[in-house]
DNA sequence: GCAATAGTGTCTTTTAGACAATATTCA
DNA sequence: TGAATATTGTCTAAAAGACACTATTGC
């Protein structure tokens, strides 16, 4: 019970990142291997305390992506996934985590950064399943995060920041389909991205490809929100909880 | 830069309470009126320190909640909003805010709890439009946990949370115009939120009322999840404002 | 009957979902 | 021409949106 000179106990604040991106059509997580303990030699998300007490917090994460992840001034999708700070998630003290999700374009090789050098893609259903055994409270983690970026495909312009600065028509579906893990009839697509209108607007002189025909270039349109939704169909969603 | 004995700053947490509830058919907000500095006298949002370095940051929610707004062992929806901790936000020194998002159905009255003198019931809209000054960043926590009640609304059952155990459908449209600040079409809203299987089911002998036919009444269903989700759409005609 | 609120039915327009055919490029 | 991918069109079923009427209570 705080009593006459009671003060509030302090804390040790870090940021996790939860980096997706897709390659080879699957969607997939970068993971850094610990080289220290605790965890040592087990997988973790990339992240770090806070540098110095006057850091911001997303601050840090932007420094932590640089630093970890090799993704500095790239320009990617960053938003605030949650807090994760339950007594004992962390043998080294009271250890509390804002984490971030983190959405980038195909990336070029398996990340040349700097500290990024026991960092590597995983595909997001086999950690999900459990085959990939991430260290503290990580594995919940990644499932918020993953949960998070299904659920905003549905209804904000989320899924242009997995595409690069032009993209087709086509290669939006792709991030679709492997996020959500379902297919999709390219005819409906078609119709429903379009005629949400600011979604995807048309950009350069509509060409590109290696075999078939050449397909239209897109950018990413002013509008985040769609209305209405893309809707996740054929998956078993429905029922309950 | 990092060293050798290098370790890692600690902050001091806090968590703040976005109480929402619906009085004389409009959302509410839970504010206190501050009695120490900073911001002394200014309006605030329920909350406090970490109780001690063992205590979990949902449970000190929790205990703010019964603490600081009489809400004990009130059973109400409970969610984390998000954390908030620029460096500055708070004059006493680097202090990160983990806001919860609470919403409650009507209650008793001005909220008789223990330290709760000094809360008050003010309209959402008041507060939103800036009429109501509130310490540190609080404005932007409110629009926040605002704008995320109003979203879930469209795809989760989160509306009954707003009402009591049971419940007629008149009164879960009221939530819905309450929140959204829109008139809905009865006839339509009966039709979808009966079509919507596991979203409310009959309860009681069904009766009730003062005045007029006794209305039906309803308890939460099972499910969480709408689908498809409530459409965020004003009445054409129907009364203006 | 009258006042007051609860609940249902129907029509029209829009959208989703399923399906097949045409267009454009390169070899 | 053929292979490969892009793109558009149509039909049907379902849902949204607009509208008016019937039902049940207390007086």
């Amino acid at each position: 019970m705080p009593t006459d000179e009671w003060e509030p106990p302090a804390v040790l604040l870090t940021v996790d990142l939860v980096i997706l991106t897709l390659r080879d059509a699957a969607l997939r997580l970068l993971l850094i291997e610990r080289g220290v303990e605790p965890f040592r030699d087990a997988f973790a998300l990339p992240g770090g305390f806070l540098g110095h007490l006057g850091e911001g917090i997303e601050a840090a994460a932007r420094r932590e992506l640089a630093e970890e992840a090799g993704l500095g001034d790239r320009s990617l999708h960053l938003e605030q996934l949650g807090v994760y700070g339950e007594p004992g998630r962390d043998p080294r003290g009271r250890v509390v985590s804002v984490a971030y999700l983190a959405i980038s374009p195909r990336l070029p090789d398996p990340v040349a950064g700097t500290d990024a050098a026991g960092a590597s893609w995983h595909p997001v259903d086999a950690v999900l399943a459990g085959e990939v055994p991430l260290a503290f409270d990580h594995h919940r983690v990644v499932s918020d995060g993953v949960e998070r970026a299904r659920a905003k495909l549905e209804h904000s312009a989320l899924a242009t920041a997995f595409c690069a600065d032009t993209f087709t028509i086509s290669e939006l579906q792709e991030v679709y389909e492997a996020v959500w893990g379902t297919r999709l009839d390219p005819r409906n697509f078609y119709r429903k991205v379009q005629r949400t209108e600011g979604f995807i607007v048309a950009a350069g002189p509509t060409r590109k490809t290696e075999t078939g025909r050449p397909a239209r270039l897109f950018r990413a349109g002013p509008r985040q929100v769609l209305h209405p939704p893309m809707v996740r169909t054929a998956l078993t969603k429905g029922t309950d909880e």
